[in-house]
RNA sequence: GGGGCGGUAGCUCAGCUGGUCAGAGCAGGGGACUCAUAAUCCCUGGGUCGCGGGUUCGAGCCCCGCCCGCCCUACCA
């Protein structure tokens, strides 16, 4: 049994989690359920970036103060547990979790042991209507894009962090592959962006300008405590780095995987910021980086703006959650952005869901209580008829396995269907009903018959086990219905409903 | 400007280290069956694998150039 401590990055958003934020929540939720399965001991962690500076100004947009306004936004992604049915061991808030403030201060005075703070002024171009600095090459005309006024030159005294020192040491890290960032294209990107060069970047705020927002800097309390330096953390605060010695050593010092689950928007953070922060306090580097791409809608960016954030919740409401968690594994590429449709949700549910799995499971168990009263038949040890079924079935979760350990949820979901397909097919080509009529009239004896029953059986309880960490309800429901590996089956009832799309849209 | 990734049948996409690699699913067409959620099974796919060069006995798969799309480009999450 080995230790697998999987993660989500902890969104910090301006409002409703969308699809986007879904797709990492399950793609982590399906990651520790498969290696539960599989017997390891799991962790899975989730969580929210509270202490943005952007948060003061949404707060204020909406006239309630900082900690009720992200007091809200975290209720929104716990909300997201249910209807998509996700199972985490934690979930850690950074502004207000008892644990992460004093982690955070033991990282910071870790890194400063190791002399890599130093003071450094920095001079940009801040908008005061926006609270933030621009770049000249964001600007349109030398105006702020947001508020078309000329933004001042502002001059502010921050700690920065010499990142430049581990350049070497996070190229070989990576190169090698003890820091593994998958896919390998995602790892290409990094080293490059490594080689070309790494500037130390400020770690702190003035806490004027974060309006006392944040976590105040150690020994420092004019200055707080970068975001994302605060926001990185939670990853080692959570297991108890700070506040629980054994919790920490268990979780991330003594051996097992430590798996980041990042979207591509922010590689550049876990896989030069955080490792480098790490070397630096003299802790153990998380093991794998896996970055996913992003989900568009109805074609487009999802936005608030353009009215499609689609929300996960509703999405699962109105198709069903294993539905929608059937078409996140399964339907979403590994390579470039993919466009989430109703459309799609639905077509996939009825390919894959209801017509294949679920009506192989229907069939099945309506044949076992058609011809055999509920009872399932021994499972014969010879069956030549059925190699082709049986060989699908001896190599589906060495298959799903390697799939998942190269996070490629979509090739892991199709080993389900490549089972049904087998199944559906050993259906047609052993045709039952003929051999019960040939029972009935001829009076042959039950062992072809009953081997075919027992051969479909077997096959629906494995896509019952299979199923479990893709879709846990109606795997469940695949299983008892199939008698939980007892020898009777119950009375019929489809898993997966058929949907439709009213007309209109 | 620099870096990364995509551009493969109408649609969505597979194609690992070059030699059945021109594929799968869906859609479309034809047929079979009836256990089942009008589900299932079988047959049916001549697409310059973005464009132009090159390397090679042989290239979607390697190299160079170009076109298109998306992402990143550091103190903004």
């Amino acid at each position: 049994m080995s230790r697998y401590f999987v993660m989500t990055a902890i969104p910090y958003v301006n409002g409703r989690p969308h699809v986007g934020h879904a797709l990492e929540l399950l793609q982590v939720d399906v990651l520790a359920r498969h290696r539960r399965q599989r017997g390891d001991e799991v962790r899975a962690q989730t969580g929210t970036d509270d202490n943005a500076l952007k948060n003061v100004q949404s707060a204020e947009a909406e006239g309630v103060s900082p900690t009720e306004y992200v007091a809200r936004v975290a209720e929104r992604f716990l909300g997201l547990q249910r209807p998509l049915d996700l199972r985490f061991d934690d979930f850690i808030r950074t502004s207000s979790d008892p644990r992460h403030r004093p982690g955070v201060e033991k990282l910071w005075n870790a890194c400063a042991a190791n002399d890599d703070f130093y003071r450094k002024s920095y001079t940009g171009l801040y908008c005061y209507g926006c609270e933030q600095f621009y770049a000249e090459d964001e600007l349109v005309d030398g105006l702020c894009p947001e508020h078309l006024v000329r933004p001042d030159v502002v001059e502010e005294n921050n700690w920065f962090f010499r990142l430049s020192r581990y350049q070497q040491p996070l190229i070989d890290l990576i190169s090698s592959d003890r820091l593994r960032i998958e896919p390998a294209s995602r790892k290409r990107e990094v080293l490059s962006f490594i080689e070309s060069g790494l500037e130390d970047f400020s770690v702190s705020r003035s806490m004027k300008r974060a309006r006392g927002w944040g976590i105040p800097v150690p020994g420092d309390p004019e200055q707080v405590i970068y975001v994302w330096y605060d926001a990185l953390a939670n990853y080692i605060t959570a297991p108890g780095y700070g506040s629980d010695d054994a919790g920490f050593a268990h979780w991330w010092t003594e051996g097992g995987e430590r798996v980041h689950v990042i979207g591509k928007g922010i590689i550049r953070f876990h896989a030069v910021y955080w490792p480098a922060m790490l070397l630096s306090a003299g802790l153990t580097l998380p093991s794998t980086i896996f970055v996913h791409e992003y989900l568009t809608a109805d074609g487009q960016k999802i936005s608030k703006s353009a009215g499609n954030a689609k929300d996960p919740a509703e999405i699962a409401e109105r198709f069903g959650t294993d539905a929608l968690r059937w078409w996140m594994l399964r339907d979403v590429a590994r390579a470039g952005d993919t466009d989430y449709t109703d459309q799609r949700l639905v077509t996939r549910n009825n390919e894959d869901l209801a017509n294949n799995i679920g009506n192989l499971v229907n069939r099945t168990v309506s044949m076992v209580n058609k011809y055999r009263g509920g009872a399932v038949p021994p499972l014969p040890e010879h069956n030549d008829a059925a190699a082709d079924l049986r060989a699908a079935r001896a190599g589906a979760a060495a298959r799903i396995d390697e799939a998942m350990a190269a996070f490629d949820f979509r090739r892991a979901a199709e080993v389900v269907t490549d089972l049904g397909d087998a199944g559906n097919r050993y259906v047609e080509a052993a045709a039952p009903w003929t051999l019960a009529k040939a029972e009935r009239k001829e009076d042959a004896a039950p062992d072809a018959l009953d081997a075919v029953l027992a051969e479909l059986v077997h096959t629906c309880r494995l896509l019952g086990e299979l199923l479990t960490p893709f879709l846990p309800a109606s795997a469940a429901e695949i299983l008892a219905q199939t008698g939980e590996g007892g020898d009777r089956v119950t009375a019929p009832s489809p898993i997966f409903r058929r949907l439709e799309l009213a007309a209109e849209e």
